[in-house]
DNA sequence: ATTCGGCCTTGAACAGTGTTCAGGTTGTGG
DNA sequence: CCACAACCTGAACACTGTTCAAGGCCGAAT
């Protein structure tokens, strides 16, 4: 059937698959309607603003990062945290401008994105009081979706000013690109790691 | 002089007005031509782009955040690296949308914006290795224009919604506004806390 | 069989955006 | 006095998100 009506979830799919294919300059409304073959205002329907689209497919990105076992003690719980972050980062880093729409989110409506909130009660089974815990979840958070931002800003740059890397391939040391530093998975581990270890870690509070 | 022709530096001057009462959303090449008793495509004689435009009120935000005394040991440097970072924070705070622009800036042309590139020069003057200097750097920008960042964007929320600060008065926990919890100073504080703590601190290697 | 009413879409419009450019106005030095 | 550069206007271009009257479609009730 050609002519099945419209659901929400094909234009959230497809908007998904532009931004993942062309990036969130090229995900405007006009653009969505005309991958759908349908007129703009037609997405008003189902959708009731542009924003309110972001936020879901900003839940669609990192959908399948909620579920996991409950953590038995507090090394499990630093074990989940480090799993569930590295996993938001993989799950970012090939969707170019994923890390803008996922802060738009954020910022828009925080309980839209469970996996987000998941890592405060792991923080908390970790050992840190709710409050701590908060803190720590938006430090995390922050580290990550900002060192997404800024490999996917490289990635940009490297597609217009190509040849940067592969006219010094014996090089052993960090790449740069465009006079970057290149902050690969090595910065994001290094950085994580320096954050876990400054946590204050409260000591012998057996229950 | 009424008529005296414009300057690059008032365009600067007015644009970054603008942000400073309006906010990152009115600040149009429109509604700062109008500002300025001018049409809009006057602006472009003296201004390559609207980025390129944004990069130099970015500079102009943090620009007296640049110089300082050179520490002479590790604690002086670590002294500094708070004092930047929190002055870095106190600048952009009554900005509206400014941590946005810094990022922006830092992503197009990050030797434009010269006091975070003394941030990395402290970090090494810490004892850090260049590498981990500038990983470290990102770490800390990344927690300050995060932190920034999700401070006005709940101050935004706080004026369209008011009144749930004011109906408890006596709370002395952490604060809720729109269903985020407050975060303040004092997480801030905390999360710059815990990257220091948690940094590599190389023992013993006097020069 | 016809009419009703809800679902869904069209097509056009509105008010705005960044940016470009031919043309005109100045002011200054040769 | 003239030419040349600096500077600005006004209009356009190609977009953007969003709204809305109008209409087509289709299943249910009369």
């Amino acid at each position: 059937m050609v002519c099945m009506a419209l659901t929400r979830e094909q234009v959230e799919e497809t908007a998904l698959g532009i931004l993942t294919r062309y990036g969130l300059g090229d995900l405007s409304m006009r653009r969505l309607a005309r991958e759908l073959d349908v007129q703009a205002g037609a997405l008003y329907w189902h959708v009731k603003s542009k924003q309110e689209l972001l936020v879901s497919v900003a839940a669609r990105l990192i959908h399948d990062l909620g579920d996991g076992p409950e953590p038995h003690d507090r090394a499990a719980a630093r074990e989940a945290i480090e799993a569930l972050v590295f996993g938001l980062r993989h799950a970012l880093l090939p969707v170019p401008d994923s890390a803008e729409v996922v802060q738009v989110a954020r910022t828009l409506q925080p309980t839209a994105l469970a996996p987000l909130n998941r890592l405060r009660t792991l923080l908390e089974a970790a050992g840190l009081t709710p409050m701590h815990a908060e803190w720590a979840r938006h430090l995390l958070l922050n580290h990550v979706l900002g060192s997404v931002s800024t490999a996917q800003e490289a990635r940009r740059l490297a597609v217009f000013a190509p040849g940067t890397e592969a006219d010094a391939p014996t090089k052993v040391g960090p790449s740069t690109v465009g006079g970057h530093v290149e902050l690969g998975d090595d910065a994001f581990a290094w950085g994580l790691a320096v954050i876990l270890a400054g946590m204050p870690a409260p000591r012998a509070e057996e229950s």
